[in-house]
DNA sequence: GTTTGAATTTAGAATTAGTCTAAATTCATT
DNA sequence: AATGAATTTAGACTAATTCTAAATTCAAAC
C-alpha cells in the first residue's frame, strides 16, 4: 500500500507565495489591509492572485507568524507583532498604532468573572486623536 | 425672504420608522443586528424598507439612543444600553453578552498615555465560552 | 386650508470585503 | 516518469452596508 503525505501540519509548507506575503506584512510597520498587501506582494511576484493572499493570511495567521485585527469599520488590517497588545485607532484618520497595557492581560481572570465565559483573550482599543491628528489645527 | 426649517438637530424627529426600530431594540435583551431588527420592524410597520432600518439605526445611534457594536466578524449588532460597558463574546456559538468591569474605565488615562492619543473611548472585548456552550458537552 | 420645500422613506442598484469553485499547476514521493 | 495531495489562479458569488433617485410626509408660510 503506498503512502501519500498525510501532513497539513501547519508552520509546514512556506510558499513562495506564503513567503511574499509574509515578507510584505514584515517590512512595514504600519498595518495593512488584505488589499494592501495584494499589491505590495504583487510587486514581488507579479502573479500572485487575490485569492492566494486571502489563502495565504489565513494560512499565515493560523500558523501564528502574522496577527490579524478586525474592527467593525473596512477591511481587517494585518500585524507582525503577535504577541498579545492593545491598539489605538485614530477616528479621524484611521490610523492604528499598537501599545502595550500591562494591566490590561490581568483583567482578564475579572473579565471572566464577571461575564461568567472561560476566557480566551482580552481585546482592548483606545479610540482617540492620534499625535498627527491633533497637531494639524485641530485641538 | 421666507424662513424654512434649518432644525436637522438630532433628537427631533422621531419618525414612526425610527420610533419601530428603536421599539424593536428595547424590546429585546440580547443584541440583534440590523437584519433582525428589520425583520422585527417589519412586523409592527409592514412598509418598512431595509434602506430605513439602516438609516434609523444611524440616526439613533447618533442621537445616543442606541449603540453599535461591531466585531469585525458578519454584521453589526445593536444594543439598548448606552452607558460604557464592555462585552464578552462567545467563540462557539457568537452571543453577546454585556458586562462592566469597573476597571476598564480607568485604563482610558494609562492607554491614552502609553499611545499617546487624545483618549475619546475604551472599548474591552472577552473573547471565550459562553455558560451554555460550556456546559454543552466541551469542557 | 393650500402651497412649499426640506427631511424622510422607499426600492433597487452599487459597493466593499471576503469566500467559494473548478480547473490548472506544483512538487514530494513512489 | 507517474501519482495525487496541496496550492494557486481567475472569476463568480455572497453578505453587509451604502448610495441614488423618485415618491412621500409634514411643518411652516401664505
Amino acid at each position: 500500500m503506498r503512502q501519500y503525505r498525510t501532513t497539513a501540519g501547519s508552520g509546514e509548507k512556506l510558499t513562495r507565495q506564503r513567503e511574499a506575503v509574509l515578507q510584505v506584512i514584515r517590512e512595514r510597520e504600519d498595518h495593512p489591509t488584505a488589499n494592501d498587501i495584494f499589491e505590495a506582494a504583487r510587486r514581488r511576484l507579479p502573479g500572485i492572485s487575490y485569492a492566494t493572499v486571502y489563502n495565504s493570511l489565513r494560512f499565515l495567521k493560523e500558523a501564528g507568524l502574522v496577527h490579524e485585527i478586525k474592527f467593525g469599520d473596512g477591511a481587517s488590517r494585518y500585524d507582525r507583532e503577535t504577541d498579545r497588545h492593545d491598539h489605538a485607532l485614530c477616528t479621524q484618520c484611521g490610523k492604528l498604532v499598537d501599545f502595550d497595557l500591562p494591566q490590561a492581560a490581568a483583567l482578564i481572570s475579572a473579565a471572566a468573572r464577571r461575564s461568567k465565559f472561560k476566557a480566551e483573550s482580552v481585546h482592548l482599543t483606545l479610540k482617540g486623536v492620534c499625535p498627527d491628528c491633533r497637531e494639524t489645527r485641530n485641538l
